[in-house]
DNA sequence: GCTAAATCGGACTCTTTCAGTCCTACTTTG
DNA sequence: CAAAGTAGGACTGAAAGAGTCCGATTTAGC
């Protein structure tokens, strides 16, 4: 379909959120302010967590904040963060294997499309979003 | 994931074969010189020719060809004919109701987005993949 | 030190979408 | 009229996605 999926979505929301505070947030707030399954984004924080790009402090008056700055991260990043494939086809991907690689006649061409569209998700990052 | 599906990519595949041809080619060649399931396919260029950049013909000698020039025909077009939704997330959506909108915080943006990757989308024809 | 408010993280369920199959009907050439 | 095509509905199976549940760990503040 050709479309980001709901965790990228959310993690965009927050990372968004976050740009727009200077203090540590809790998944709690963003969760209730943006109506998002409070499980679900306590998930996605703790994957951009592990990245790098935002940092936790644990316990009360815990939450998260950006590690970096808002223009430091784009759409790229949050994609390649919190999902396993990100490729456009099974054909331009490096893990999977094609299953019809041997008569496949799109290989190359899909790749240039590829570059294309990482390029475009490349040069948006979470600065624009503000 | 932000993949193409796998409608799309056949549907590319048998585009970019009418293109190297100009007789009507059957459903069968296709799909046997592709490794493609015949019913799947099948059923693809139906759409496509729904769409009107194929044409068929039935009954004996019968099968498809292409009725415009490949460079008239866009990935995009292709997308579009092959698939329900092609929005990048559910709020830039135009046939879905965003769940969230009211808290919505990056619609814009997201449009903006989704704009800059149908600019890539088009700008690739069956031409590019000959 | 205890308690409450946080993050951490595994395991699970439910739903939807996608890929693919099966079967029957209709069309047309030779 | 038979065989080779497209036309198309209905169904199945598998996989991914979204979301839930529950328990463990950490830590500030009383």
């Amino acid at each position: 379909m050709l479309r980001l999926s709901k965790r990228v979505e959310y993690g965009l929301i927050a990372l968004q959120y976050l740009a727009k505070r200077d203090v540590v947030v809790t998944v709690r707030e963003i969760a209730d302010e943006s109506a998002i399954s409070y499980d679900l984004l306590a998930k996605i924080l703790q994957d951009l967590k592990r990245d790098g790009m935002i940092y936790s402090s644990q316990g009360v008056r815990g939450g998260y904040g950006l590690m970096l700055a808002p223009q430091q991260i784009s759409v790229t990043r949050v994609i390649d963060a919190l999902e396993e494939e990100s490729s456009i086809t099974e054909c331009t991907s490096e893990s999977e294997c094609c299953t019809r690689e041997a008569v496949c006649t799109i290989k190359g061409p899909m790749h240039k499309l590829q570059e294309q569209v990482e390029q475009v998700l490349n040069a948006v990052t979470i600065a624009q979003l503000i």
